[in-house]
DNA sequence: GAACAGATAGACCGATCAGTCTATTTCGTG
DNA sequence: CACGAAATAGACTGATCGGTCTATCTGTTC
């Protein structure tokens, strides 16, 4: 069963506004590349806007899964999940499709204020802080919002360093980091 | 003395593009915003894409100026300077005018290999690390480069967060791990 | 005062932008 | 087979894009 065309135009989309940003890439890029006609898009979307929207709510969800997914695959206790986070974040900066956190791209291409598209960034950096937290807290952390703000701070920086540089070996530093917080944050 | 065309051009440009971003602003509003003729462009620069190379040289000499010279007016000791780091930090980020690094934003936009633009936000950030690395010599870190890599990646963490959260806290976060951080790597 | 350099306004270019509309075709369901 | 929904190609709009060109004007400096 082939993709629908709403699919294929949200996956398209998204993987050209990672690549290229978003208002550098225009609505045509995006239709020849899906596969799909003009009409469709607008049939599906009423705006560029929402389909920058509809690409967001999807890569939130796909990275969300996928990062959750490996980190409970590297281990299982709790405090080693939390070092584990770091060695997914390295998988993921040297995937050689990495162009930096796309949500971060978003919202400082739609840095007006109350943009939705801002709250779209907002709302994934919130989910991935609560899913950190809930591994803090499994871990035994006596502070778990405070340890993971100091490891989500962590892994932003590592991403933030690994789109700009070439030099990809920033998630190793910030892991190492983090095994120091975390060792100083968990007692035992 | 009032300033010259070519920088009136490069200030109007600087300032549109950190708020509104690099595709986003076209040359006209440049131009009306700056006061200046079409042509008078033209003659400085032979494409926007110059103009933004100028701006973000302009942009990276002007803040790493305030930066080190906040951080010199704020504590003498090698040692508290790099404590000193965040709380400039944390200035930046309640600035009204804050929208983020444009150098991110910038290597965001032009993530396109061997565009000259990402080699100036590169060379940015080249430039912070070095510094860094003086002070954390200075502090007599027995490993000054990695002390300055985990410092400066504090650093671009806390405002990439700032960045997108509303929430300006996070140089406080960042803060209180290099605390951490440098009393593990500073003997004494 | 003459010559020259730099800035001016604004018309103009081809390309592209996001978005609309129509007319046609495809295809699964009753 | 017939109906209707969905997708198609592609023409089209008005606006804006980056960039060029000309003709005028202003202000030094010989």
């Amino acid at each position: 069963m082939p993709a629908s065309a709403r699919d294929r135009l949200v996956d398209a989309a998204l993987e050209l506004f990672q690549r290229e940003g978003f208002h550098a890439t225009g609505i045509d890029r995006i239709l020849s590349k899906a596969g799909v006609a003009r009409m469709t898009l607008y049939n599906h979307f009423k705006s560029k806007d929402e389909l920058i929207l509809a690409a967001l709510r999807r890569a939130d969800e796909r990275f969300r899964n996928w990062f959750m997914q490996e980190v409970e695959r590297r281990a299982t206790k709790p405090r080693e999940r939390l070092l584990a986070l770091f060695e997914v974040l390295a998988d993921w900066h040297r995937r050689p499709e990495f162009h930096g956190c796309v949500f971060g791209g978003a919202a400082s291409e739609f840095a007006d204020a109350g943009n939705p598209i801002q709250g779209a960034c907002l709302e994934h950096k919130r989910l991935m802080l609560r899913w950190v937290r809930s591994l803090a807290s499994d871990a035994g952390a006596p502070d778990p919002d405070a340890l993971a703000q100091e490891l989500c701070l962590l892994m932003d920086g590592a991403t933030a360093q690994a789109a700009v540089c070439a030099e990809r070996g920033t998630a190793a530093i910030a892991g190492r980091v983090a095994r120091a917080v975390i060792d100083d944050a968990i007692p035992g």
